[in-house]
DNA sequence: TACACCTGTAATATAATTATTACATATGAA
DNA sequence: TTCATATGTAATAATTATATTACAGGTGTA
């Protein structure tokens, strides 16, 4: 996980974690390494709507995916948890505030 | 600010702070206390909006507003910012999603 | 072959968030 | 009175985020 944020980075990162599945997803694989189906199972949501998730954790780098074969020899896909420490308060928002994009509208 | 969240409100807390617009508000009453239609200039933004986003803010107890009345004797109200520390890490959040509330779509 | 697993995505529907427009009300000053 | 300032909200539109359904393909085993 990077060190220095932009403020861009930052809001994705904590819309990465504002949802309820997302924090279950990484509670999960603080545990342990898990594969999609099973970790669909544990969620209790379909693989398209965790893979949405999982996207979303993978893009921010807090989690990453690989591929692995099973013993019976079945192409799976595995993700792990990567460490984080994130330390937010004002000072620190309103340094990365500093360079922030805002979208506009039918432009 | 409380000091001990729930998974809930730990998630309302990041969404509250996950918008370009609600970070820049922090950023610039971290400055000084600001009534509303001159954070609405400063963000280039309509009050509507901002209340929206003002409100946002209040609700996890980032900021808080009161009213004024000014020199000349209008009614002003002013926002001003709470300090906070928010730590997160992998075990902070495991923890936290134990007790987490998923909404369910047409029940 | 048929079954039980697995990965992956496209198309679509639903819900939530963000943004706009249009009001109503009040005060002080010219 | 008229203008410029302020607070506040209701109704609606636009956009983004979430969720579902329906596919296509692969491997190992009975």
């Amino acid at each position: 996980m990077k060190q220095i944020l932009s403020g861009d980075d930052l809001i994705k990162l904590l819309a990465a974690l504002s949802n309820p599945f997302r924090l279950k997803i990484i509670a999960i694989l603080h545990q342990e390494k898990q594969y999609v189906s099973q970790l669909a199972r544990e969620l209790g949501i379909s693989r398209p709507l965790l893979y949405l998730h999982l996207q979303k954790l993978e893009e921010v780098e807090l989690i990453k995916g690989h591929h692995e074969i099973s013993e019976t020899g079945k192409a799976m896909k595995y993700y792990e948890l990567n460490s984080f420490n994130i330390v937010l308060n004002e000072q620190i928002i309103a340094d990365l505030a500093e360079n922030l994009s805002i979208k506009k509208r039918k432009d």
